[in-house]
DNA sequence: CGCTTGTTATATAATAAATATAACAAGCGT
DNA sequence: ACGCTTGTTATATTTATTATATAACAAGCG
């Protein structure tokens, strides 16, 4: 899977990175059970240091989106933990509902806008 | 209105506020046209600094949920730019929606948490 | 004139992010 | 046994961000 970061952006380099992963499993550029690249393998790509890397990794797996193996690298391993993962959403998306809600987009509006995202990806 | 910061977090207290501001204009603790404490008087009931404050109303005024007067202060005015504040939306959206999906939460269940949330602010 | 308003400027401290090296333990393949 | 790669840990340094601290300014109200 492709990775681009914006290095203008006002997102920390680790966190373009945690997202644009989780959108590359969602979009099922990687699967279950692959690999990622290693950090350092994944670091020379992209140009940046080993550790941004890794910190992103790290996170990823203690979110339970990755499980780390010492020898083989870092595998798509997805820890459902829905209850706690239904909370987290319900916290996010009020922040982004909000801020919708403020700009008088529509309920009605945002069901749509929901749709349209699940059926990019074929959800 | 009541602000409550947890000064333990690691969202940035700037951040902090501009979210609670803007939850507090969708829940109606505080509508359009009502001002808001100044940024001296706000930062002392708080406990911060007078230009954290000041970097919070500033953010909301350039992203348009307030207008600042010299002399009368900070006053609600929410600038209605939908078809921008759709495409933020949806990218905001798209990162929240991959992590629920990823954790197997269905779009049946991401519809149902939209109109949770909804209901809970009469909308 | 005194008061408050937001705004700007500057300096400083504290924290977070990113980079740079280095080294370690574990395991695979030859 | 050796060389290689894997993640991991440690340390140091640099840079950027966040928060605080003072100070001053222009505008306007009473």
């Amino acid at each position: 899977m492709v990775i681009e970061i914006d290095f203008h952006s006002d997102e920390a380099i680790y966190v373009q990175l945690c997202n644009q992963i989780i959108l590359g499993i969602v979009t099922a550029q990687i699967r279950e059970g692959e690999l990622l690249p290693s950090v350092r393998t994944l670091a020379e790509t992209i140009g940046i240091n080993m550790h941004t890397v890794n910190k992103a990794y790290a996170i990823l797996q203690r979110e339970g989106f990755l499980k780390i193996d010492r020898r083989r690298g870092a595998m798509i391993a997805i820890d459902i933990d829905k209850l706690r993962a239904i909370e987290e959403a319900r916290a996010e998306m009020s922040l982004v509902l909000a801020r919708a809600v403020c700009k008088n987009i529509s309920r009605k509006e945002l069901h749509g806008l929901l749709d349209a995202i699940c059926d990019e990806w074929g959800v």
